[in-house]
DNA sequence: AGCAATAAATGAACGGTGTTCACCGAACGG
DNA sequence: CCGTTCGGTGAACACCGTTCATTTATTGCT
């Protein structure tokens, strides 16, 4: 009695495919340009079977940006492995920033467009692709602290939420307002990692 | 014949007439919500009269950008004026993360929705609501390194851009990721001039 | 005053969107 | 073999931005 199994096993191929031709339009013309009418017909099935499958076009999206913020998430993980503390935090503002530019409308579909989609990504207070992003950063501040060479004033957390929203602030600047930057977006993580990692005063040599 | 000149001005004032009940529509319901059918209906004539002072709904769009960064530059202002360069940029952050947080859907307008959009307060490399705002936040970067307060290995434009990027990105996120900073975008704010501007070290105190 | 010319405004249409629902046909279980 | 279940669909609804021929109002001129 393989027969039921075999049938959701279907489904959910059917469904990965419609992510997955979903994906490929979101990268290719943004977000906007995705509607369920071409989404049904790239995958050859009428608008309603769509229905079938995702509740909303807002459920699509919602998928696609966790799954997007998930490579995001794998995108930093080399970065992460690094041991040295400020070097880490140098190669993960590298890496995310990498990433921002190289998938520009996923970087605007996860952290840009609606707050409905980014609301899974931070729901979990400790579970979920959000936080667990977010605990990469915070170590590697702690890790920077108890170096001493960082802000003791200030909180790891507090430290790597800044530090997030720079380099969020430059991407999505960059995303949007492209004329607006003079400096390439790689020396603006650069001075951002400068000041916030080693430290704003005459450039001090490590520890 | 001051006939075809009070032509004129009825003109321009129903153009300004449009122009304010599309930026109430957008501040009450943001800028996805703003149809030209509903704005037609909210301005009692017919849809196609709409195109007779708008090209498009971008022109309209667009024209709301630019005004709503006059407001941002105006909002600005006082900050501006300050003295002490330390003390001016800190206020300069405080005024621009006010006026986002007041003003969510045309803070999202001007630097979140479309680079169309924002194209038109760049462009100009020197004038242009745009490149002046910008310039006040360089002239407080010059002023501090001028008192010798600030990181002499990086220009004032660069670290204007930084600072720009860091309040952006702090605002930003808590329009689109709410979930995701658990500091008040003012604490985080402050971290981040106290990092910038003051220097990131043990809190220095003053010159 | 009446008429021609000009300008303002519009109704209706075109092609697009998300979403729903009654309906069909094929496969399945008894 | 028949009834049920379920994947799939066509057609419709209510919107959207935009265009254009047409109507309506206003102006300038004779």
């Amino acid at each position: 009695m393989g027969i039921t199994e075999r049938k959701e096993r279907q489904r959910g191929e059917l469904r990965e495919h419609i992510l997955q031709v979903a994906r490929d339009m979101v990268m290719k013309e943004g977000f906007g340009a995705l509607s369920m009418r071409k989404l049904a017909d790239a995958v050859e099935y009428a608008p309603a079977t769509l229905y079938l499958h995702f509740e909303n076009r807002d459920a699509i999206a919602r998928e696609l940006c966790v799954r997007g913020f998930q490579e995001l998430l794998a995108a930093l993980e080399p970065a992460a492995a690094v041991k040295d503390s400020a070097e880490r935090l140098s190669q993960l503002a590298e890496a995310y920033l990498a990433f921002g530019l190289k998938h520009p409308e996923t970087y605007r579909l996860i952290f840009m467009e609606d707050p409905k989609l980014s609301a899974d990504l931070f729901q979990d207070k400790k579970e979920g692709p959000g936080p667990k992003s977010f605990a990469l950063l915070v170590r590697a501040f702690e890790d920077l602290k108890a170096d001493g060479r960082a802000l003791e004033a200030t909180s790891a957390e507090r430290l790597a939420e800044v530090f997030w929203a720079g380099l969020h602030g430059i991407i999505s600047l960059k995303l949007t307002c492209s004329g607006f930057q003079g400096a390439p977006a790689e020396a603006l993580v650069k001075t951002l990692v400068a000041t916030l990692v080693h430290g704003p005063k005459p450039a001090r040599r490590s520890r």
